[in-house]
DNA sequence: TTTTTTATTAATCATTTGTTTAATTCATCT
DNA sequence: AGATGAATTAAACAAATGATTAATAAAAAA
């Protein structure tokens, strides 16, 4: 039983999609009313029938992308089964493919914690990512003399900004580079393979 | 002579200074002409006196703020004294001092390049990081064997990425690591000497 | 000082925008 | 078929917002 299809009516789900896609484009104070309902074919009303206000839609949609958003990103990180170097593999191959088929997020999840940090706390509950296997598979390599010692929150950090900034700074590479989409999505392709390598070479002794 | 000071008056400043920083923090959209108005203590009326409009007061200060940013962002690069390693620790503490500064500017840039992608084609003249020296030396070390091979553009993109995206994750960071303002600044700190060493490690044979 | 230009102000205009209302259509149940 | 409640629509409302106007004050020029 999908949750959403029982929750939201075929109306609901043609607004929320059309919102979400302006949202993640424009923003909310950028996006009106009145073009999510042109954009989903709806009539004006039936937002606020729906949804109560503006506000309130944006809300619902801006979790459930944060909720979607970080559930995928933390998945690997816990797996019990693969090594620290199976991971960052996994990890940068799976977020590298997320965000080519959704280019908008990375952006839109940064403003969204920016504009109000806190509302992400709720979502994270679980998925504390410094307290992850990963993490601690790469303090026990430190332990065992294996890996150089570095405060957790930069292996951390490092690995999600290798693999996220070019996302986020996108329009800059294609301009300086003169490349097109497709261009952009190979030079991504290729460090799925680069950045794990990278993230050894910067822990490996 | 300072060509703000002869461009300028008291009361241009005051308005380009409280837009500028209700811009940076809410964006275009968010941003009323009465909160500038309020801000900077001036009549409504002086915006449109002095800027014709919210839009063109906008576009001023976005391109003065990105003229701002890619020039000191490229100083660095082109030092014709300074080895490779010393570039980068160079571009390190520069860019971390600066965005330390004005934590703001970061998502302002990539969310306006995001927006308005060919706005800073005019801000790069003369500005290609891609022809740098800093792009150049690498090239060489590859050549006599010194460093690995990689795309530059890979290259550049580490350097920034690890120096920019905490900035813009720090929301992120901060909640997960629960971290003061100072805290975050001090692992910031700590980063200005660990990036060069890890990008190092990266090229290094 | 008088005149002319520039700067500033309060009030107003015209649109846009989020939201609501009241009427109508549609589907479901008896 | 008729009644009931949900879904949809067009129209309107009220507040906010970018911009302008016309009057006044301040500064500069004569």
């Amino acid at each position: 039983m999908n949750l959403r299809s029982v929750k939201y009516s075929d109306t609901e789900i043609k607004i929320k999609d059309a919102a979400k896609f302006l949202f993640l484009k424009k923003g909310f104070s950028a996006t009106t009313t009145r073009e999510i309902a042109k954009e989903s074919n709806i009539n004006l009303a039936l937002l606020n029938y729906y949804f109560t206000s503006k506000r309130k839609l944006f809300e619902i949609i801006m979790l459930e992308t944060l909720h979607d958003f970080f559930s995928k990103m933390v998945e690997v990180y816990n797996d019990e089964k693969t090594t620290l170097e199976e991971k960052l593999k996994l990890t940068s191959s799976k977020y590298i493919d997320m965000m080519i088929a959704e280019p908008l997020l990375p952006t839109f999840v940064v403003n969204e914690l920016k504009n109000n940090p806190s509302s992400f706390l709720k979502i994270l509950k679980g998925k504390m990512i410094m307290k992850s296997k990963l993490v601690d598979q790469y303090k026990h390599g430190v332990k065992e003399g294996i890996y150089k010692k570095m405060e957790p929150i930069h292996f951390v950090t490092n690995i999600l900004s290798l693999i996220v900034f070019p996302f986020i700074s996108s329009p800059i590479i294609i301009k300086i580079e003169k490349l097109g989409k497709n261009d952009f999505i190979e030079m991504m392709n290729e460090r799925k393979k680069l950045i794990p390598k990278w993230i050894i070479q910067m822990i490996k002794k």
